[in-house]
DNA sequence: AATGCCATTCGTGTATACAGAGCCCTTGTC
DNA sequence: GACAAGGGCTCTGTATACACGAATGGCATT
């Protein structure tokens, strides 16, 4: 695989998972010697992840990991609120039945089994293929690329919360009552039962302590 | 400034005005030798285009400008519907009443200016001050940004529409309309206008003809 | 002691050189 | 005459060298 893809995938991992901190800078110099490679594809994947939002220009010190405040956890939840809603609402109108009747099942199994997998990563994985399947059923690729920006943000909000298993099983039936909305073909039921789980999920989410502090970096 | 960011702008305007077609090879040689920057620069700027979608990797053979049919502007009035009709809500929940009531008072004056004007510079001056003072009121940075990036495609349409006088009359009326609903700070009537202001500016991009074609290049 | 100025130094921005990979053209064979 | 294989060539991907700019620390001055 290509330097720069390897180094951008790595530091947005890295970022991601909070290996690396908000107010981290990241020199390019640091960089290429810690990944092996020259500062060619360094600067590629930091123009990258700079492009996504992940990391900011710290004027003349390279560019540092971006702060991420209860704040922006509010407007991407409100972003994330009209894109997930209306990609639902298309689902509805255009996706496959038997698909969604199929995840809606799995749902509602999945829900069951969380206590025998402790990380829930088998939950986790179905999360993301039904996302997968909204953003294929709603056949709008600007849409798709637009939404896949929020959950990047939203997957380091995630990697904050609780994994509290009282909530992740209510998350799993509201997931599977988006499903069935969707299988039955009704765009406003899917928007509705779409907007009650993006609203708990919030909540849900700004429990989370660190998300009040300010950021320790200088604009 | 930075030559980078010189070549990304000089080639972002090349294509949005249609100086450089769908399918055209953007070769790093050669961009480097008619720009009189190096290649790493040139670089630089076509990493970035291809992240905003206006270029797309072209196997081995450096970038292409991507095309753009029918159905990818479908897609993008699609997601716009979305981002716009959710921004003007906000606005009218968060903004302030006195400036979009100049707004549309001056909005109100335009349309009686639109024959004084033959490019029609101050009415698009304007649009684009009450997009920005949308985006302002609307207090969402990510919302911003994902407007930003549709606004970028459309503005490609837009340069093939025919400026139809009568349009861009009947077009100020409803600007107007929604800056009024903004003022009064009614957010569903703030949804309502902007629905109809951008279903009918779909259907004035849609006749133009040269959206039909399909991609010259092979994918 | 505090503050402003200057030199040093680190780091990015740019240019260029090198290597590997994909494509095209040519040539040989069926 | 057509198709396939191989070589050459051009292109991108990567590495490195150089220059300019900003930030920082020290020093002098008030």
């Amino acid at each position: 695989m290509r330097a720069g893809e390897r180094a951008y995938r790595e530091l947005r991992a890295d970022i991601v998972s909070w290996r690396l901190t908000p107010g981290q800078v990241l020199g390019e110099v640091d960089l290429s010697e810690r990944l092996g490679i020259s500062r060619t594809p360094v600067r590629e994947a930091l123009s990258r992840l700079t492009a996504d939002g992940l990391t900011e220009p710290h004027s003349g010190r390279g560019v540092v990991v971006s702060a991420i405040s209860g704040e922006d956890v509010r407007a991407l939840y409100e972003l994330r609120d009209t894109l997930d809603c209306r990609a639902a609402e298309l689902a509805a109108l255009r996706g496959n039945r038997e698909t969604f009747r199929q995840l809606a099942d799995e749902l509602s199994h999945a829900a069951e089994r969380l206590s025998d997998d402790p990380d829930h990563v088998a939950y986790y994985a179905l999360v993301d293929r039904m996302d997968a399947e909204i953003d294929a059923a709603a056949q709008n690729p600007y849409l798709q690329q637009a939404l896949a920006n929020v959950r990047l943000h939203l997957a380091r909000v995630r990697r904050l919360s609780t994994s509290n298993p009282a909530r992740l099983a209510v998350a799993a039936a509201e997931h599977e009552a988006i499903a069935r909305a969707i299988t039955e073909g009704e765009p406003a039921l899917a928007v509705a039962t779409t907007r009650v789980h993006l609203r708990n999920a919030l909540s849900n989410a700004m429990r989370t302590p660190e998300l009040a502090p300010v950021s320790p970096v200088a604009s």
